[in-house]
DNA sequence: CACCGTTGTC
């Protein structure tokens, strides 16, 4: 090939041959094949009898013909006959390169032109930068830098926003702070640049110190710094931010509603995200797939599946994000069989399934006990689909296995995984160990753990709960002493419920509400209607070494309790009611909140750290494996 | 003729 002699590559030929005049069609076939320097020769005769023809012909084409001859100046002489002076055209040519699929033909020709004394001007070092920062090019970006400098364009902000972008993506921090210092204006682009680069090492401090200090905000400075909250887990303040930039009259684009729908969903703002849909559809992003895709997330962890659905169905065109984003929100609400009948679907639309598509599946057959449907997803992702299992796949696979009861093949699994299992894999199978009792192998789970994932609470409680579970109150007291000691803390429980725009935060026990009264006494008018149905409260799930009637009182102030209760008490008859939590359901609370979704004839979905619960009619869309 | 931002899992 022509390209591997000369390093440059054929870019695509964007011209309709059929509708050109007869002497531009022998131009353009000459383009197309191999030019030898006579060929040339004849080309350029032709293009100054007919008087310029090329400027109907890509630029890039020429640089590419040219570029092929031995003698380069030849070129030149073609781009002297251009209308348009020489180096402007050899831009087009490099601007073509840098956005094309070989970035490297620009700054390979643009070698050629620096040899060739062609005088570069802003626009040709501008396009260099862009091939060099596509290329990832550090080393090539200083040479142009050093070059941008002897040539006195140090004031251009553009090219000195390029080469401070370069830097902050290959370059050190150092670079980009030292160019960042030096320059003698910035603009919002500058400061963009820099919080940028913060929001990415995860300093989201100092990304906001830089935000709070900028001189002027573009949609652009909002969008980063929303979007930098909800990627460090803050999606409180990305909201916060959101209603700020409203205030200050800023209006949203496509870029900042997806951050935005982003924040909604890890926080359950299910007023805040329909408000965006509604503000989506009237500004005509909701035909973005990538809005679209960010509005089905939006509605699966707000707990709307359908609306999800509706969003799903309406979309024209759909990616595989789209598939997987769906599958992913069914499985989170255990329709598994659906889950699976969709990915059916995907495969006769032509469309390919990828590790996401995969991880989505097996949650759906973990959630509900689909062992050999999961294992046959495992081994066909491979096999059919060409995917190498990630460390999230294996996650998928133990936790399939472990809820499942089959601990030790969990066991097994891990110990054979070719790659190191991580704390995720592990406490997959500790929460096993949990739900069937296997202390053995939960104290193995938990030497792995304690390794791998020390300061997570998490793991600490549930080996407790197993041990107090046993009435092994002397294990209990030593796991409680070790978190003690290593300074670990239990995360508190806490329900809310969100009613009128106000959420209201529940923990347990929480007395100091100012409908407390209320609640007990509609609580215990309920709790007697529940025993008449066969409700006996589960004391075992208090891990407490106390009397059975005490027992009982904790139980009944769970704050998924206290906030269900609320929520009925301030709330039209029939109203579904929506509860979140941050650890998982207990479960004396889901099989109350069964029985008193029938008793009250309310629709009761709960977002649990790991999935919905939907109780209505007296049972769980769970069907009580979790 | 140019520079900066976005989605899906555990």
């Amino acid at each position: 090939m022509l390209s591997t002699v000369t390093g440059l590559h054929l870019p695509p030929l964007n011209h309709n041959t059929d509708s050109h005049s007869p002497q531009t069609l022998t131009a353009t076939h000459l383009l197309n094949s191999f030019a030898s320097p006579s060929e040339l020769k004849q080309l350029h005769a032709h293009l100054i009898k007919t008087n310029s023809p090329l400027t109907s012909l890509p630029p890039s084409r020429i640089a590419f013909v040219c570029s092929l001859n031995p003698s380069f100046s030849y070129a030149r002489k073609l781009f002297q006959h251009l209308e348009t002076p020489e180096t402007e055209a050899w831009n087009s040519c490099l601007k073509a390169f840098a956005e094309g699929n070989d970035p490297i033909d620009a700054i390979l020709l643009f070698n050629q032109l620096q040899s060739f004394c062609v005088s570069p001007d802003s626009f040709t070092l501008s396009f260099v930068l862009k091939a060099c920062t596509r290329l990832l090019d550090v080393s090539k970006g200083r040479g142009i830098h050093g070059y941008v400098e002897k040539l006195g364009f140090q004031s251009n902000l553009f090219l000195m926003n390029m080469i401070l972008n370069l830097y902050t993506l290959c370059g050190g921090e150092r670079d980009a702070r030292l160019v960042f210092d030096k320059m003698p204006q910035r603009d919002v682009v500058t400061w963009n640049i820099m919080i940028t680069q913060l929001v990415k090492r995860g300093e989201i401090k100092g990304a906001y110190d830089l935000f709070s200090q900028m001189p002027g905000r573009s949609v652009r400075s909002w969008t980063l710094m929303i979007s930098g909250f909800v990627q460090c887990g803050k999606p409180k303040e990305a909201i916060g931010l959101f209603l700020e930039m409203e205030e200050a009259g800023v209006r949203p684009n496509e870029v900042t509603v997806v951050a935005g729908l982003a924040a909604c969903a890890d926080l359950g703002d299910l007023d805040l995200g329909r408000r965006i849909h509604e503000y989506s559809n009237q500004s005509g992003f909701s035909r973005n797939v990538r809005v679209s895709n960010t509005l089905i997330e939006m509605y699966v962890k707000c707990g709307c599946l359908e609306d999800a659905c509706k969003v799903f169905d309406g979309m024209k065109e759909r990616t595989v994000v789209s598939w997987s984003a769906m599958i992913a929100g069914l499985a989170m609400h255990g329709q598994a069989e659906e889950a699976l009948r969709l990915f059916s679907e995907m495969i006769e639309k032509g469309m390919d399934p990828n590790d996401v598509t995969f991880v989505g599946l097996l949650h759906a057959c973990s959630h509900i006990g689909f062992v050999d449907q999961g294992r046959e997803f495992f081994t066909s992702m491979t096999n059919d689909y060409g995917i190498v299992p990630k460390i999230e796949h294996y996650g998928c696979m133990v936790d399939l296995l472990s809820r499942a009861g089959l601990l030790q093949e969990a066991h097994e699994f891990i110990i054979n995984m070719p790659i190191k299992p991580n704390s995720v894999v592990w406490g997959a199978l500790l929460g096993g160990c949990k739900v069937h009792k296997n202390i053995e192998l939960a104290e193995e789970a938990t030497k792995h753990l304690s390794e791998l994932d020390p300061l997570n609470d998490g793991y600490y409680v549930v080996l407790s709960n197993i041990y107090a579970e046993a009435q092994r109150w002397e294990d209990t007291a030593r796991v409680r002493k070790l978190m003690r000691d290593r300074g670990v803390k239990k995360t508190p429980g806490w329900s809310s419920i969100t009613l009128d725009g106000v959420v209201y935060e529940f923990v347990a026990g929480d007395e100091t509400h100012p409908q407390a009264q209320e609640i007990v006494q509609m609580w215990e008018k309920l709790v007697e209607k529940m025993k008449l149905k066969g409700y006996v409260p589960n004391t075992s799930v208090v891990l407490l070494d106390i009397e059975e009637d005490q027992k009982e009182k904790f139980l009944y102030r769970h704050s998924e309790k206290l906030a269900l209760i609320f929520g009925l008490i301030n709330t039209e008859p029939g109203t579904p009611i929506r509860i979140m939590k941050n650890l998982r359901v207990c479960e004396d609370c889901h099989a109350a909140f069964k029985l008193i979704s029938a008793i009250v004839d309310r629709e009761i979905v709960v977002r649990d750290r790991n999935r919905f619960h939907c109780f209505k009619d007296g049972s769980c869309s769970c069907k009580d494996y979790w």
